[in-house]
DNA sequence: CCTTGAACCGCAACCGGTTGCATTTTTGGG
DNA sequence: CCCAAAAATGCAACCGGTTGCGGTTCAAGG
């Protein structure tokens, strides 16, 4: 069906390695025969077949990209400068969705089918295994958004969620809160752990009490204001952190559903700065993960992998900021942030 | 590096092809090969690679999914749905981002270069051309979210965008409203076109006078929010048919902002049915589409492609509801939704 | 014009599977 | 127990490329 090498050497009236080179930079060409092979490959519409190419060179330029929280809108930028990114460089994604599973064998499994060069496991979400579940197979593999383990042997790119969870402690003393609670994220995710134990170690220094700690179930608007209307009336705290936008959202509709005045009765804090977080009604003070330089170093990362897999594991961190609005009390006009008043 | 099928056969005592057979379902093999193969490649950890096997039967199993609209939440049930049901079909989707491209050329030639047995191009806002040049490179297509359009030889899955913009007056005219502006997505987007048409018609027989029409330049809040800003005080209208929930969440914002009461002074509906417009603060009177079926549909209908390329072109339309929520006058209880009053 | 080295080219083997065909083995009926 | 048909097996060619190696062509220098 398709055009193959053959007719386009035969067309061109040369070997089929002289067609091969013209098509593999920095083979050895002379100028008169790549014309010939050219312009029969134009005429008869030859594309090389990266398939069978990839059969001789053990090279795919398929980079698989696992990944199990398709519900949440952050994963909108992860897919878009993932595709592209890879896209620039000449590889292209292979999308393994892994909601609801919880082993690695079948992920590798499909991957290999497929003998990608690479593997991004991109969630915060799924433990170390995953990513050593592929580095064990002799796959390169970055754990994007992953926990930073020293003890692993895992490429890691991401933040660091302790300090968040610090900054956050921070925030809330320096707004004049002076109690907390926690609703965060999925109990199991490691990003949950390391920030409710950054929040915890920088609100005991800071004296600011924490009176509840609950998880909601998923990163989700639902999971978020069921958590919250559970929370109210049942303890005493004037600012809540969350561990998504999107719970905080649900939150807060759960605390004005109950006639709460944000933030003079209680005050929110997000995590991410999705699009939604800025949106009138809501106006939601929260903290952003550079999501775009995440993905791009995690690509940049993968695909040097690829061509030296033997490089020693890296971790990449990537700093985060308060994007200000208005779910905090303000700022005292004589006091600095980020020192206690 | 990765062990093959000629490992797998000297240590089994067999042929190649013996192995071979073992592993394709529905060729002849006895039982006792097939235990001594099996063996034999669990010991050795043993998968056969897909590349080297599409190369011999032209088949990759991989399904091409084309999409240009990456910030959309719908991507979101689109990318999780898609993938979900092409593994459980045993394909895998390789992704193409089309963001910012105008030409078919380009996503034509990534995918044909990786041979996929089919593609599902999945965008309101790409012409058929798309659709049209895989087919004519011989390439089983869907397009879903499509036009659907009798003098194109494409398979379409999608909804009737005339449809829903009827819909659309009809429900303006039902509760009460007495003169619309519409407030569309991109204005070449075939589905804004065929809405606003559909709206058109259904305004002028029920005399329902359409003051405004506007296009937003995407699907996205601030687009939204700032279509509207102009439009306020510039129009007698007291409801907004909007292009897309997104575009009718900042629309709405942007109409409190100037102090508008929803639904009293003006009235709103959406389209799509995402997660927001059911938050609290906006509680979104909107069109749903069925998204899930639709992409079901698609994923069924490319696969029976694969199987059998020269079926005729067909068109798979689902039904759209209105998803009743606060943003339109209520219904006067007396009147019959669907009859004029 | 001859020599020499570099650039170019084609042959043929190979990547890891599949499959038509001929051959061998098995099965079951008489 | 024999024989024919059916089932199982192995051989070898093929899918569409790449690439090491040896031979040829070419340009430059003597």
């Amino acid at each position: 069906m398709a055009v193959t090498l053959k007719e386009v050497a035969e067309r061109a009236g040369v070997s089929r390695s002289a067609v091969s080179r013209t098509f593999t930079d920095g083979a050895s060409v002379s100028a008169k025969t790549r014309k010939k092979v050219e312009s029969a490959a134009k005429a008869l519409g030859y594309q090389p077949s990266l398939i069978a190419r990839s059969l001789a060179t053990n090279r795919t330029k398929l980079i698989g990209l696992v990944a199990n929280n398709y519900q949440n809108p952050v994963f909108l930028d992860v897919f878009d400068l993932f595709t592209k990114e890879l896209q620039n460089r000449g590889y292209r994604p292979l999308l393994v969705n892994l909601t609801d599973e919880t082993n690695p064998e079948r992920s590798l499994g499909l991957l290999r089918q497929y003998s990608v060069d690479g593997v991004i496991v991109a969630t915060s979400t799924l433990p170390p295994t995953f990513a050593t579940a592929f580095r064990e197979a002799n796959i390169p593999v970055v754990h994007t958004f992953g926990k930073f383990d020293t003890t692993e042997d895992n490429h890691i790119v991401g933040i660091d969620n302790f300090r968040c969870g610090e900054m956050a402690a921070q925030t809330f003393f320096d707004r004049g809160h002076r109690s907390a609670a926690v609703l965060g994220g999925p109990e199991t995710a490691t990003s949950t752990k390391d920030r409710v134990a950054g929040f915890k170690a920088r609100a005991k220094v800071l004296n600011l009490p924490i009176d509840m700690v609950r998880y909601a179930d998923n990163y989700s608007y639902d999971a978020g204001r069921k958590a919250m209307a559970g929370l109210i009336n049942k303890g005493n705290f004037d600012a809540v952190f969350c561990g998504d936008d999107l719970i905080c959202i649900g939150a807060m509709d759960a605390a004005r559903a109950a006639g709460l005045v944000i933030p003079d009765d209680i005050g929110f804090l997000g995590f991410n700065n999705m699009p939604m977080a800025g949106w009138a009604a809501y106006d939601l003070t929260t903290i952003e993960q550079p999501t775009r330089d995440i993905i791009r170093s995690s690509v940049e990362l993968i695909t040097a992998l690829v061509d030296n897999p033997d490089r020693s594991a890296e971790i990449r961190l990537f700093p985060c900021t308060i994007i200000e609005r208005s779910t905090l009390k303000s700022l005292p006009f004589n006091s600095v942030a980020g020192e206690p008043v």
